[in-house]
DNA sequence: GTCGTACTTTAGCCCTGTCTAAAATTGTCC
DNA sequence: GGACAATTTTAGACAGGGCTAAAGTACGAC
């Protein structure tokens, strides 16, 4: 089977959402995110009903058949191992990849992406974190942990990003804030939830509330 | 600026048959290399005319613009390119490329075919033979013998490709025809044309007139 | 239970790219 | 120069994907 380059973003746009906010997913859930109007998610979805793709009944949102959630998690699979292959052999950043994995991730070849996988010898996260499902399109759930569900004095590593902003991800590189680094929380300020944060053995940094929920970290025990 | 997927299968069209028959170009010749319906083209040819990157009389063919023909070498670069990658990094063989690297040329990236270029260490040929224009377009022109004109004793190398198609590539291949083989024509049989060849050490071979017309070959002296 | 608002769908339109069938043009042969 | 065959263009239609404006539905507040 083969799907329009439309119908993959909008399988996408659906699973992502109902990743995150679980089903039925609304129409406007999924203009809001593809940046279009809701009567033209409206047309897209009764295609994709047709096609058996997604369960929609009318005012009530949808969600995705077996086949369409399998679909979706291949193109997130593609997506994220195109990903890899910028940065890692191409020498790209994390904020320059997503725009071009968007495109890429659409080439259709049964093969292609398989050797892609092997070459880049089966990464198992992307480079912001998120894991890259199997050619099975099983993987493992990364830690939900975010940096603002801490307390003070909890050490933990950054292990991923819930924002994929270019202004986001630069505004980290330029505080070391890269994935793996070990961060601990020395201070929450109590008026507006800010966190002065240790990174290794650098200088201590000062981030706020709405950054430290972007940040997903895997907490390390406090061995004191 | 950008355009369409059409858009530019159409100018890469244009050019590749302005290469070998020279221009104007027909637009049956178009709808048959395109596998389309003259009436799409003469459409399309509006369309591409409007947008200044073809001339077009009506009834009198097409040639490409500077601005046509500059973003036409832009595509065949990017396509010998991806070519490159798919059979030196991930292991494809040169008759399986064609179809992928004809999606892969779509990708709309400044940098990406930069850096891919020097991540493949700036080839000068793609998998078939064929050159590569630099970023700003220039190419060198390959070797335009073919081992049809030559006669016999006379010695080569085989440099490059004429036909595509993945049935005769895979023919060459059983038949020891690799890139760079060093052959000598022993015997032109009278009758159909065939030529009998001698390649490196192994066993004389014979192919037919036909496929001798799809060869490009470097001439080598002969110093007897 | 009715009302009002927010959300969703429908109706009608546009643009791209394709097709078939019909009309127009070219250029050759006499 | 005229007739004709091949080529090309136009006319009209359709499918995919999108938009705006108008109409329909759901559901919380009363
Ligand atoms: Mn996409
Ligand atoms: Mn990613
Ligand atoms: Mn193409
Ligand atoms: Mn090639």
């Amino acid at each position: 089977m083969k799907y329009t380059l439309a119908e993959e973003d909008y399988l996408k746009a659906i699973y992502k959402i109902a990743e995150r906010q679980g089903v039925p997913v609304s129409t406007s859930a999924i203009a809001d995110l593809m940046q279009t109007r809701p009567a033209s998610v409206t047309d897209m979805l009764k295609k994709l009903a047709e096609k058996e793709l997604i369960d929609y009944k009318r005012y009530h949102g949808v969600s995705l058949t077996k086949t369409g959630a399998r679909w979706a998690t291949q193109l997130i699979r593609k997506h994220r191992l195109w990903e890899c292959f910028l940065v890692d052999k191409l020498g790209f950043n994390w904020d320059e990849v997503h725009e071009i994995a968007e495109q890429l991730e659409h080439i259709q070849s049964e093969t292609l992406i398989d050797r892609l996988d092997d070459y880049l010898e089966n990464p198992k996260f992307d480079p912001h974190g998120d894991p890259i499902p199997d050619a099975s399109g099983a993987y493992r759930m990364r830690y939900q942990i975010l940096l603002s569900d801490l307390g003070i004095g909890q050490r933990a590593i950054l292990v991923g990003v819930r924002e994929h902003g270019s202004t986001f991800l630069q505004y980290l590189d330029q505080n070391g804030l890269a994935l793996g680094v070990d961060l601990e929380i020395l201070e929450i300020l109590p008026y507006d939830g800010s966190l002065r944060l240790r990174l290794a053995a650098n200088d201590p940094i000062l981030i706020s509330g709405q950054v430290a929920r972007q940040l997903y970290v895997r907490q390390i025990p406090t061995t004191g």
